[in-house]
DNA sequence: TGTAATGTTTACCAATCGGTCAAATTATCC
DNA sequence: GGATAATTTGACCGATTGGTAAACATTACA
């Protein structure tokens, strides 16, 4: 896997003999990663059965088993294909742009993600939680490197004074967090908002503080200059 | 459940017929918590087996299921437990106190409870991110109500111009999440972090970002007055 | 249109799941 | 010390788990 170019689907069905995929494979492949994403972020790995997907999915078990073979295989696939996209918005952050507007774009960003796609958020989030059995090296490896690189840059902007000094990593752990919530930790935000504050609004909501407080946060330090 | 008074042992062993509870049961039920704390953190509620608690427990399943009936009861108990002093510090909010202070103190509690009890934060974010099916009612009621208690006191520090003007249930999602983040996500943030920033000195690192991002970013608008 | 490759289903498997039962063991208390 | 209650265990249950075998159906292509 890597973080950098785009990723290609590399599934084999078992009994395809031929390299080419026909299809009905694109098709069905598509069907179950979809139903697979359904139930593996709402149950994470372990509490997932084959049985849920090819529900959801609307096939039977053993012609799910014919597309992936294991359970694993349908994980790692949906990872696979996820962890691009969901790395994408770092990969924007552009050490040319405005300190503050790339700040502000990337939260926004990152906030839209978890709004338009939580089901990706609270897979990764499963995965993480129950400490990352199946993406350990893709950690370690290629998602550091991306976060070293953009922190380096987060660095250079505080020391040239055009935001306070700060350490970036943790800067990058706060907008992770403060966003992704909005996703993962869904149902808890809703039940504290209560009903008339649960509705779309409440991104706008957060958007608003979150720039706040990140922006304030980061103002260079008026005592120095 | 309640979030304001204490809470109260309420398990009966199936079997017990005197209403006393001995010494054994409070020592095995004890050490079956511990255990199913450790299982349930790491895998969820439905990832989690009651044979993996028993081993973990260092007893037999039946056993186990002589102090508490189900898996279910096992978890009930085990959330009842540490709910109510997950919820300490937000509780110890104080309206009368310096509002700079208070924040400051109630984000090191928190990165203090991440970093000392990362199981119960973990068991939480769990049970959250799949939907919180055990714990919704405390969720929309307890819960909403301690936070709505608190947001009242945040907002009244706003409109007196003693921090900036923003939403207050939006500023405890946010000390929350980046908080726990610490905890939930833990390999993740180690293995972005690398192993020579992975030490404990992490927290303090954490700490310093944190406050500075909460008070800078909650600095009245200098443009008021 | 025939046929070989691809796709689907039914029936099934051993292992594991949550949980029960009755018998055996241990602690408690008079 | 003996009766009684509390605790522990091994054997077991039906349901569900991940996965397989092989027969059957459909598609693609010459």
């Amino acid at each position: 896997m890597n973080f950098k170019g785009k990723p290609q689907p590399v599934t084999i069905p078992r009994a395809a003999k031929t390299l080419r995929r026909t299809r009905i494979q694109e098709e069905k492949e598509e069907q179950i990663l979809e139903a697979a994403l359904d139930v593996f972020s709402a149950s994470g790995f372990r509490g997932s059965t084959i049985d849920q997907i090819a529900e959801v999915a609307g096939m039977s078990k053993p012609n799910l088993l014919y597309y992936f073979r294991t359970k694993e295989a349908m994980h790692r696939a949906l990872i696979d294909r996820v962890l691009y996209t969901w790395l994408e918005p770092l990969r924007a952050f552009d050490a040319e742009g405005n300190p503050e507007e790339e700040i502000r774009s990337y939260i926004r960003r990152k906030l839209e993600m978890a709004r338009d796609f939580p089901r990706e958020s609270r897979l990764f989030a499963n995965e993480v939680l129950q400490g990352a059995p199946h993406i350990e090296d893709e950690l370690k490896g290629p998602l550091k490197e991306l976060v070293d690189e953009k922190a380096e840059v987060i660095r250079a902007w505080a020391k040239s004074g055009k935001i306070a000094k700060c350490d970036p990593y943790h800067l990058i752990f706060s907008i992770w967090s403060t966003t992704q919530h909005y996703a993962d930790f869904d149902v808890q935000v809703r039940a504290v908002l209560g009903q008339e504050h649960s509705g779309e609004g409440r991104f706008e909501d957060a958007a608003r503080f979150l720039e706040q407080l990140f922006i304030g946060g980061l103002r260079p330090d008026r005592s120095e200059a």
